[in-house]
DNA sequence: GACCATTCTTGATCCATATCAAGTGCTTCC
DNA sequence: GGAAGCACTTGATATGGATCAAGAATGGTC
């Protein structure tokens, strides 16, 4: 657990007996790689915090998969946007790789909330990340073509291209895996 | 001032010794028909409730501008990314027409987080209704045609039409004037 | 109220990327 | 280890919307 406290941590501090209420919300829960970690149309439970593995946010469509992100290294995970409304979601979170994930119930999490102003700063500091990273997100998909989307993610996370299948990869930045196959073939 | 408080009580109670302390904080900035509220490159310093008028959000780009969202009724206005992040903003934010804001600033706002922890659960739910609303936008994006698109603004925000030019607002649905024009011929 | 600057419209053309279609591996799993 | 099923590649073709271009309408300004 210490790896909840950590990651908490990066944002706000907790003394000793807040870290002891919080702890005990704090479930390590296993996925087998393929396996759902979330489904749409269900009410995501928890909000998780990856200790292991991959996986992958998207939305199916008209037969195809819109991929929208990958968390990996000590990130988030799980459907935010249902956690968040407490209503049925519309995305999926796949474990692309064997996966452990750390998480806390939605109704934990809001106890804590009520409980130690620090865990509801943190609860707002996440969400401003969030908030900045789609900023950021958006006007890289307004004003780069194709082939800069593809070199842009070539030199920022190249290790994705390890992890994850190229297919998922094309989807995510917007483009079918036939133009992704043929700027790789072009790029580089 | 009294708007304010009925805005941040959409959220949170407040109670009056709170309201007290939070209510200087607010004051009210004008600005005419076309001055920026906000521009590209400077650190953004306050945030604001529109009491009165109409803000586009939106970045230039190789001598074009994409309007990222409109901000009126009794909604949030400002470079939010560059409020929250106090760094440089990308954004610019201005008065469509002319336009009352309620404004606090950033180390106002800080101190009331500190102090009141009501006022940090409303940063937290504004901020949870921000990331829900462009999950939703982004699916939109991702599954409509620029006819569903304009179809969509049609039927959930047509006052915008009589607000702001169809520029603008073809440029909020990711298509040219051009093609806007197009659609509006030949659609209805 | 005439002038200049935008915005909006309409038409012709172009292009980046999607779609369709085969063919070639890799996995994985009975 | 053979078959089935995906993931990837490569080529041919199609297309939604962009771009270019030129008027028409609108609106702010002196």
């Amino acid at each position: 657990m210490d790896l909840v406290r950590r990651t908490i941590e990066r944002y706000v501090k907790l003394t000793d007996a807040e870290w002891a209420e919080v702890a005990p919300c704090w479930k390590e829960y296993h996925f087998a790689k393929g396996d759902h970690v979330s489904e749409a149309g269900r009410i995501e439970k928890r909000f998780y915090i990856v200790r292991d593995g991959v996986q992958r946010l998207y939305f199916a469509h008209d037969g195809n998969e819109h991929c929208l992100g990958f968390a990996y290294g000590h990130s988030w995970s799980g459907d935010y946007d249902s956690f968040l409304s407490q209503r049925p979601g519309r995305f999926h979170v796949q474990a692309v790789t064997d996966s452990a994930l750390v998480g806390i119930e939605h109704a934990d999490l809001l106890r804590l909330y009520d409980r130690i102003p620090a865990m509801e700063r943190w609860g707002r500091l996440i969400l401003e990340e969030l908030v900045q990273g789609r900023a950021t997100r958006e006007i890289e998909q307004l004003t780069l073509s194709a082939e800069e989307r593809y070199r842009r993610l070539l030199a920022r996370s190249p290790h994705l291209l390890q992890l994850v299948s190229q297919k998922d990869i094309a989807s995510y930045l917007r483009m079918t895996p036939e133009t992704f196959s043929r700027l790789r073939a072009r790029v580089l």
